[in-house]
RNA sequence: GGCGAGGUAGCUCAGAUGGUUAGAGCGCAGGAUUCAUAACCCUGAGGUCAGGGGUUCAAUUCCCCUCCUCGCUACCA
């Protein structure tokens, strides 16, 4: 209600990305709140272009691709259209879904980049990628595989260990190999296009941590502050990559390199608002370069320094697009305790819920909208989501609609009473009814999602506790005019409950509207008690919401054990032998039994022991990452087993000459390797 | 270790520029009721607001320290 200066609306739902179908994690984060914010925007008669597509390059999906035998684009099609349909079937109500593989998008993305360049924007910089000289092209950080220097799993990726989740740089890993030919790469030499986002500090910091310090989250703007108060500040990033997949950089000295699908993916915005226009006959521009058009990016929490950051900076730079007004990110929806995730298939999926819970959308929206982790990480629990249908939606909601419908059947053949004379109870409540409308908008303008829902839910109670107080089962024996001035009021709750839900429960709203013959109606309309008028017809009752038996329940929570127990086997499972070597190779490690001396913690490490050891040939000092795991105190005196031939190297500072062997327990900590018998220190292992 | 976000009733969460008895929903107990999918409606029990210090007439709210959870970040040779 305070938004009045702003003419038209952009909203934007990251893109998700065309590499798996959808889980509950995604429409909590982003498309649920989003949804209802534009849904209650067009209520209001406000003019808003809601966006968002496939974001269908990068390297994840040409290795997905790759393992199955299949085209990137083949994937990409699969995906989109999944997604796409996910959507549309929880109804969110994008104006548009496009998709980055689009033509469309394509040429916005190459232009804004060429704008950018001829602007002077990018530092070009040459560096050492790795190669791969069988298949003649760079690899990306995912296409290289090797022993992760952290936790020594021999399946880690250029950028992250799957295994122990560091985040590594591809010159980490121990024995790269390209995941494409199985060659050992090379580094070579290539030159990239930087955004130097250190330019950009002292204007971000003023938007954000000055200017938005009232109205973005707490949690956003603590995002915003850690990356820009950082000690090193903000880095520059690259912005193209070396691949065929993706969109080409413009330049003639760039051929086979593509821009990095963190600066394509958030133009995917623009790229979709415009095929949106063209389709509706309509200018694009506004909706992103207007000062009074209200820009906001929904989006989960780890896309907050992109969208914060990152396309602020480049849309600033450029000069003629808006920045958002609002960037309300949302936390992480965990899944019975234990964090969603893709490859353990810990996650409730959509498509497979559209088919276990046929018609139940709206259940799921609820929920997801009830327990949204708008503040912190919230849990997901199948108890709590049949808790909340029964005992709220059924219970409240589903229970007054049902009442008054039946009641007006009963008594009056389902025709709309008329209202006569209204007590002073019934003035009350229409009172404090008439309140609801401002307060939920309030909450909805400020992203306060469950907020807004709980009291649409009062609404419904209100509507209870009316027909609770007035008994109209009890004035129809003595006061016809009495009862239909009751039902009269109760009936109009019951189409203001209709609209004000709406935004929340698009299916259900629906089905009450049909329910009450109500044609479609604004924000405007509620709560003015004349929604339904005297002599109209509504329809037969039907139930909008049903109970959830506990064994729907059950058979959910046992579907997610049995994916925890698979996931167990799969882990406990040993790794595979690596490849057969040599006595020559082995015989270069030069492997001891030695005796720690003394022990103690590295300084501001969390991981590091600084190791004294006598090594029988003297003295050294080693360090080790297993400070989680041990008291330096019992560490002292200990015969552990050491590669004393290990090319020292320097960590926190410290030179660490080998390293202490240590067996990997399931659980990720370390056990010490030692001899069964007390032997001299410096003992060859052979 | 650094930075950030959180730690409030059995559960899920609100809240406070510091100020009388700290709120809601669910769950639980009791009551009332029968129009309604044994639902609604009313009442109630339940909290040393993570722990310890400090500032103050007054702190759960401000400051400092500690512990726990999550995210980012730096070292597991």
């Amino acid at each position: 209600m305070s938004e009045q200066r702003f003419k038209r609306y952009t909203i934007t739902s990251a893109l998700p990305y065309a590499n798996g179908p959808l889980h509950i994690g995604h429409l909590a984060g982003c498309y649920i709140p989003s949804d209802i914010y534009v849904r209650y925007l067009r209520s209001q008669g406000r003019d808003v272009a809601y966006v968002c597509g496939s974001d269908e390059h990068g390297v994840a999906i040409t290795i997905k691709a790759k393992n199955e035998g299949i085209s990137p684009q083949e994937v990409v099609d699969r995906y989109h259209e999944m997604m796409k349909s996910s959507f549309q079937e929880f109804g969110i109500s994008f104006d548009h879904y496009s998709r980055t593989s689009a033509k469309i998008h394509h040429e916005t993305a190459a232009q804004l980049f060429l704008e950018l360049y001829e602007k002077g924007e990018f530092v070009e910089q040459v560096t050492e990628q790795y190669y791969d000289q069988e298949a003649q092209q760079f690899l990306a950080d995912r296409y290289i595989e090797g022993t992760c220097p952290k936790c020594g799993y021999e399946h880690a990726y250029g950028d992250q260990c799957e295994k122990c989740g560091s985040s590594l740089s591809p010159t980490d890993l121990i024995n790269p190999t390209s995941k494409l030919s199985g060659s050992v790469p090379v580094l070579k030499e290539t030159k990239h296009w930087f955004l130097d986002l250190g330019r950009y500090t002292s204007f971000l910091k003023k938007w954000i941590l000055e200017d938005h310090k009232e109205d973005w989250k707490n949690n956003v703007l603590g995002q915003c502050r850690s990356w820009l108060e950082a000690g090193e500040g903000l880095q520059p990033r690259s912005m193209t990559r070396d691949m065929d997949w993706g969109i080409p950089v413009p330049l003639k000295e760039a051929e086979g390199k593509v821009l990095y699908v963190w600066f394509d993916a958030p133009i995917g915005y623009i790229s979709s608002t415009k095929e949106w226009a063209l389709a509706k006959g309509v200018d694009w521009e506004p909706y992103w370069k207007d000062k009074d058009t209200k820009l906001v990016h929904f989006i989960g929490k780890d896309n907050i320094v992109f969208h914060c950051i990152t396309f602020p900076a480049i849309l600033k730079t450029h000069g003629e697009f808006i920045l958002p007004e609002n960037v309300p990110a949302n936390e992480f929806l965990n899944l019975e305790g234990d964090k969603i995730s893709t490859s353990r298939n810990w996650a409730v999926w959509l498509h497979e819920y559209l088919e276990e819970f046929p018609g139940k959308q709206d259940v799921l929206r609820y929920v997801l909208t009830a327990n949204a982790p708008e503040t912190k990480d919230n849990d997901f629990t199948w108890k709590d989501f049949q808790a909340r249908n029964n005992s709220e939606l059924v219970a409240i909601y589903g229970n007054f609609v049902n009442r008054a419908v039946v009641l007006t059947h009963k008594y009056f053949g389902g025709t709309v009473p008329e209202k006569k004379e209204l007590s002073p109870f019934d003035q009350e409540t229409l009172d404090a009814a008439a309140a609801f409308p401002g307060k939920v908008a309030e909450s909805l303008e400020r992203f306060r999602f469950r907020e807004a829902l709980a009291l649409m839910m009062d609404f419904a109670r209100l509507g209870n506790k009316y027909l609770a107080d007035t008994e109209p089962w009890k004035t129809i024996k003595t006061d016809k005019e009495r009862t239909a001035t009751i039902l009269n009021v109760a009936l109009n709750i019951a189409a203001d409950l209709c609209v004000l839900s709406a935004p929340f429960l698009p299916h259900t709203a629906l089905k009450l509207s049909r329910m009450l013959d109500l044609p479609e109606r604004g924000w405007g309309d509620i709560a003015k008690g004349d929604l339904l008028l005297s002599g109209h017809q509504i329809n037969e009752t039907s139930l909008l919401f049903e109970k959830i038996e506990d064994d729907q329940v059950e058979a959910q929570v046992n579907k997610l054990l049995d994916t925890k127990k698979s996931n167990e086997k799969k882990v406990t499972k040993a790794a595979p032998m690596k490849e057969i070597i040599s006595f020559d190779d082995f015989a270069r490690l030069d492997m001891r039994i030695v005796t720690i001396l003394e022990a103690e913690k590295v300084k501001k490490s969390k991981k590091l022991l600084k190791l004294q050891v006598d090594t029988g040939l003297g003295k050294r000092t080693v360090l080790s990452g297993i400070a989680e795991f041990f008291e330096p105190e019992d560490l002292v005196g200990r015969q552990v087993t050491m590669l004393l031939n290990l090319a020292p190297r320097k960590m926190m500072g410290v030179l660490s000459e080998g390293m202490v062997l240590m067996a990997e327990a399931e659980d990720g900590s370390y056990k010490l390797l030692q001899p069964h018998e007390g032997t001299t220190p410096g003992a060859q292992i052979s």
